[in-house]
DNA sequence: GTGGTCTAGACCACC
DNA sequence: GTGGTCTAGACCACA
């Protein structure tokens, strides 16, 4: 289920073209099966159909998906190596982040670790909750 | 030393605002310093010197940092509740976005636990290598 | 043998047209000759029978083949003397566009037969081979 | 000199690309070379802005141009290597295309070459003239 | 002034 | 019904 995020400073259209490769990445979406149509999609996130189609659009020229006139878009059959590459590179991204925030506070190795596990046994990061943006507070 | 990415999808005097904001926090900035002037950070950016002026004009709307006539900007004497504030909002932040994103891979916490680690032992984070960006996917 | 090209911009129906004027015009198929059956050929393309009864109402339209009821399509009669016309001016845009586009890199016509000649004794043009086409540099 | 044809199958965006393309592989557009602005361009070709931006957006994934917030694009510094593959895969496309088309009508090589040197010879594909397109005659 | 995104709404090609 | 392109016009971020 993908989210728009319209304080966000991300583009709505790469927002869109995000969660689609998260779902392809983590396997809800699999190849040869077929996406929302754009317009279908366009209203569920209550965005303009233009914004759909242009992440569509960057999508396929990426080879994630691919899409056929009038019968709409399915996930690429070879998305399996770009998932992989994907999956990796996201979490290497976010948990070098990660790291690289908590060293900027000096705090060292097992500090950061200790207060990494706290957050993940706290149930950090639960996917059903959300992360509950703070208004106003654009941090990405 | 802040960074500035002009291919992020975040304003730049945004990505200014948060690079003093976490000097600040993590104390490379004490209370009562002075900061570099406006044209000295932009020329320092290779940036506008009216986005350096927003993002200090922010900065002082915030609390972070004041302006005086003539003597420049300094951090507010009383940054350090904010600090302190702001420290802890980002680390939560950051890591339970980390946590989040591992968790849409449907890796469970002890999976996850061992990425993070393994990354934080291979140096992750390390400010000066930096992830090197490719235009056209942006992250944040 | 037609090719459709669904990565081309030029609408399958066209692609369709062109491929039997073609075929008309370069004596493959005869006057009074039987074309496939709409859906034998759309079949054979993968293509929409509607796609294949658009192109054979155009070329009907434009004197190229005849349809009987019940009889199926046939290469119409007079189809020589369109066939000569057409012919002659597939040849001349295409040579035309050739020398075109080479003369807008400044070549000069020695350098430019040059490169045609080598091209055809390399044995250019073999329709079998053809060009892989890269979706998204579509060029016609 | 960029021209648009609204009665071709190419999109107009795409048009703008490889008129752009061509004059960045012909050397009409030097690297670091300032382009017309989104908006001039579009005024001048009498097409809407968006349309424009988009060639430009694409270009500029495909690394022929670069372009920076609020001082327009240029083309790219690194762009000799891509012109010059661009350049060959022109040629290759366009004289490959003529020998395929000619051999359709089962000229011989010697025909062919006849045929090609005449036009070449008479002027053919003059870039001053253009090449008179036959309204309602869409090929490309 | 620049480019970037988004909306709203139209028309087309194809199934 | 599908996706694709285009227009018109708005607003924002940045220089």
């Amino acid at each position: 289920m993908i989210k728009v995020d319209t304080d966000s400073f991300v583009p709505i259209f790469e927002q869109i073209k995000q969660g689609i490769k998260r779902d392809i990445t983590s396997g809800v979406l699999k190849p040869q099966q077929a996406l929302s149509s754009i317009r279908d999609l366009a209203a569920d996130l209550i965005v303009n159909p233009n914004t759909v189609a242009r992440a569509y659009r960057e999508l396929e020229m990426e080879g994630f998906i691919e899409t056929r006139q009038a019968r709409g878009s399915l996930v690429a059959g070879n998305s399996a190596a770009l998932a992989k590459q994907e999956r990796e590179a996201i979490l290497d991204r976010i948990f070098n982040e990660a790291v690289a925030e908590a060293r900027r506070f000096y705090l060292n190795d097992a500090e950061i670790l200790r207060l990494f596990e706290r957050k993940l046994r706290a149930g950090g990061g639960n996917v059903a909750t959300g992360e509950p943006k703070v208004k106003g507070d654009k941090h990405e």
